[in-house]
DNA sequence: GTTTTTGCAAACCATTTGCAGGGTC
DNA sequence: GACCCTGCAAATGGTTTGCAAAAAC
């Protein structure tokens, strides 16, 4: 969970306004640690009775995806999911258990196994999407025993 | 373009029946050598005069995904496509032009890199999605000059 | 004859859009 | 005051479902 600070300075260097919807958006955007869909957030801020519509929700996730403050997951489950990054790194590790994530930054390895695959396949690959599926370490010490007890 | 016998036989080796309205769809699957989407075959089903149901072609592809005959692909867009693939490879190169994809099977340098970021995150990896987009040779001959002189 | 499949239409749910009113700079 | 942003409600599409009839084993 992160400030809305960020994000507001974000949209005012984008030139985009800071107004009152975007802020409690922003606020439920940092809110989350791991990944969210456009509708949980809907479903957040009725039940918060925060005064914000439908498409004003969906509308501020575009805005801040174009400004590179959110990425766009695929979940195995086809689920089109947001999560909060940096805006340099790309990649991302979803814990299937729990909707944590972590950002992956070795970018190196890629791409090197991108540039072989363009070699092997005669492409010229100009973006990539790579989403890791697994188990975080903390679900992974409950998975073990939720008596605490090691594995 | 393939054919439809492999997979009308994997219907049958995975304890589905052969019917009519399934090898339908199958055809149209197999005629694709490009992505396509659920809708796209609805579409073309009644483009076509094919006697089969919209739900029934979300069914049939349900099966075969289950079999592992077609893969589900996210689109830089959103858009949930399918492809058509061997049940043993897992990735492909979209060509973000004409739609037609290629296989990866060098799974080798990607393995190392899943290893790699399971041991800088802590994470226990168990899927991985990894899409690529770029264009494909014959849209890159095509684009270097459409009178077939070489770039 | 029993079990699968199918088709249809309706239901559902995510996402987008038109437009009039309100907020921000 | 001009332009950007919002809310609402309606439209749009993709996807699923209930159920009775039809097909397959």
């Amino acid at each position: 969970m992160s400030t809305v600070e960020p994000l507001l300075a974000a949209l005012e260097r984008g030139g985009y306004q800071r107004t009152e919807p975007r802020r409690l958006v922003a606020t439920m955007v940092a809110q989350h640690d791991g990944h969210f869909t456009a509708p949980e957030l809907v479903r957040e801020s009725r039940r918060r009775g925060l005064p914000v519509g439908r498409a004003t929700i969906f509308r501020a996730l575009d805005v801040f995806l174009a400004l590179g403050l959110v990425e766009r997951l695929d979940l195995p489950d086809g689920e089109h999911a947001y999560v909060l990054c940096e805006p340099t790194h790309h990649h991302h590790v979803v814990c299937q258990r729990c909707g944590r994530t972590a950002e992956v930054d070795d970018d190196r390895g890629l791409r090197t196994v991108v540039q072989e695959i363009e070699q092997h396949t005669g492409y010229a690959i100009d973006t990539h999407r790579v989403e890791l599926f697994g188990t975080c370490p903390s679900c992974q010490a409950q998975e073990a025993g939720p008596a605490g007890r090691a594995r």
